[in-house]
DNA sequence: GAAAACAATCGATAAAATCGATTTAGGAAT
DNA sequence: ATTCCTAAATCGATTTTATCGATTGTTTTC
């Protein structure tokens, strides 16, 4: 029993004229009687009474014909089912952050909510290494990060946009004016950096290391709230990607030096089919970039 | 799109191996690679994604193996359904019934509602005549009424029992102790007669015809049991097949002659597919015959 | 680094669908 | 009856398709 067959045998119910029905579907006369015959072996069932040249159903057929619809029928819903897939109108986005990415990502994500209501988001925060090992495990679409040293072969890395890194200072500062400051000056200053397991501390703490600095690192918390709350108070700073920083109270100097950049990047599975949902938050991330 | 291509890719997304897949489908591990590839080229998108040697199901692939599967489903309930129907379990039997034959024929169909109680029972009392029209435009499974004279090419033709042709009389009559009755007899008794569309009541006016007799029709009416009520007043009597009567205050005197036996038969349609359910029918009705 | 496992691919073959032509037969018109 | 028309069945040839075995290219495992 083929899906063909049922859609034959479905024409020529409606026409009760094989001939007729062969024509609708593109075949021979010849065909058709052939395939309806195969299908009433199959099914040890005749499904018409030829009665001289007339065919008509017999109550097998009659009673058949409503499952051979609907087997189509599902088939069909199927295939209707990916095409709204690609349109947009279903499916299901999974994201995986970095936490310094949040103001940035939450641009893109209400932007997209907005133009796609019917697509499902989810959104897991974690550190690089956790995303990136859940991104091999096919549990994400993508992951927003940092660019790491290593490039995986697996993966693919598509540069959002380069971001500052900065020294996030209190408004009442001595430094709140300064254009720019040196990683010397930085190492002198009370820190509070996030946690070292996050790849923005790490970074910087190699790029001390580098220089043969020991930085005043005082605390690390595993929340950039909290951090702002520390820097607040005047006494600490900390360090971030400009994009992490969007608090009034607090000032972001850049810091000098030509590796004190970073760069944004999204990171996907290459052999993973990539969702055409997946693709429009690509364009409205790179979009963010501009207005930014 | 092809119930195969569905099957195939079914057996595939439960084993997420297509080697141990094809082995279970009984099939090469090419021919299903071949086959999941070019439903994923007619769906326009891959089912699977090939990380690897794993290959795990796409995001489409799961949505749509939902209606992969009603779609086999509902062929499947299809094919069982005729299975079921040839098992008696459903279905549907129309037969059309002369008046005369009311009597015999409520012991077979209660015997049959008995034996299979899932099949629903169309009876369709009528003339001869109305009866075979129906049948020849497929309203009927079989008929059963008498043997006319002409015999139809696209009937079949089934010969149930013979019926002696009796005078119906009271059983305060001075005839009810006679064993048998003439024709000429007949003729001089008041008759009521069932009325003259019914095949019984044309083939005896023939019968009177050809002897040249002038029977005493007072009465036709188109109602055996008014006719008995009548026949019961002892004042009237009536001529019908011996299986229309049982009731007790009447007597059944045969009518002498050796045409005076009609016969009962079962009429259907030559080229028209035989329901199961139909074949036990006429078991039945053959079985009547026997312990009558 | 070798071996095993697995999907993809290729070329060949078997199977099946399809076609056009012909046959068969019913129904309609003469 | 006879002829004509129409429609389904059948037949043989052809094309298309499914399938297979063998091979290739990866990836994982040991």
């Amino acid at each position: 029993m083929e899906l063909r067959q049922l859609k034959y045998f479905l024409k020529a119910k409606e026409l009760l004229n094989f001939t007729e029905a062969a024509k609708l579907l593109n075949i021979s006369q010849s065909t058709l009687s052939q395939q309806i015959k195969q299908l009433e072996e199959e099914l040890n069932v005749p499904l018409f009474n030829r009665i001289g040249k007339r065919i008509i159903l017999t109550e097998a057929g009659e009673m058949f014909s409503e499952y051979a619809l609907l087997s189509i029928n599902k088939a069909n819903e199927g295939l209707l089912l990916l095409k709204d897939l690609n349109n947009l109108s279903v499916g299901k986005v999974i994201i995986g952050v970095v936490y310094s990415m949040r103001i940035i990502f939450a641009k893109a994500l209400t932007e997209f909510a907005k133009q796609y209501p019917n697509i499902k988001i989810q959104v897991v925060f974690g550190t690089t290494k956790d995303l990136l090992e859940k991104l091999n495990s096919h549990l994400f679409d993508f992951v927003l990060t940092f660019h790491e040293g290593a490039e995986h072969p697996h993966l693919k890395y598509q540069t959002l946009l380069s971001s500052n890194m900065v020294l996030v200072a209190s408004k009442k500062s001595t430094l709140a004016n300064k254009s720019s400051i040196s990683l010397e000056e930085v190492a002198q200053l009370p820190l509070a950096l996030p946690f070292s397991g996050y790849s923005t501390t790490q970074f910087f703490v190699d790029s001390f290391n580098q220089k043969d600095l020991d930085p005043n690192i005082c605390m690390e918390i595993n929340d950039i709230p909290t951090l702002f709350e520390i820097v607040k108070t005047g006494h600490w700073h900390t360090i971030l990607s400009e994009t992490s920083v969007n608090d009034p109270q607090v000032v972001a100097i850049p810091i000098e030096g030509k590796n004190m950049k970073r760069t944004i990047m999204i990171i996907s599975l290459k052999e993973a089919y990539e969702k055409k949902a997946v693709k429009k938050f690509y364009e409205l991330l790179r979009g963010i970039q501009e207005y930014k």
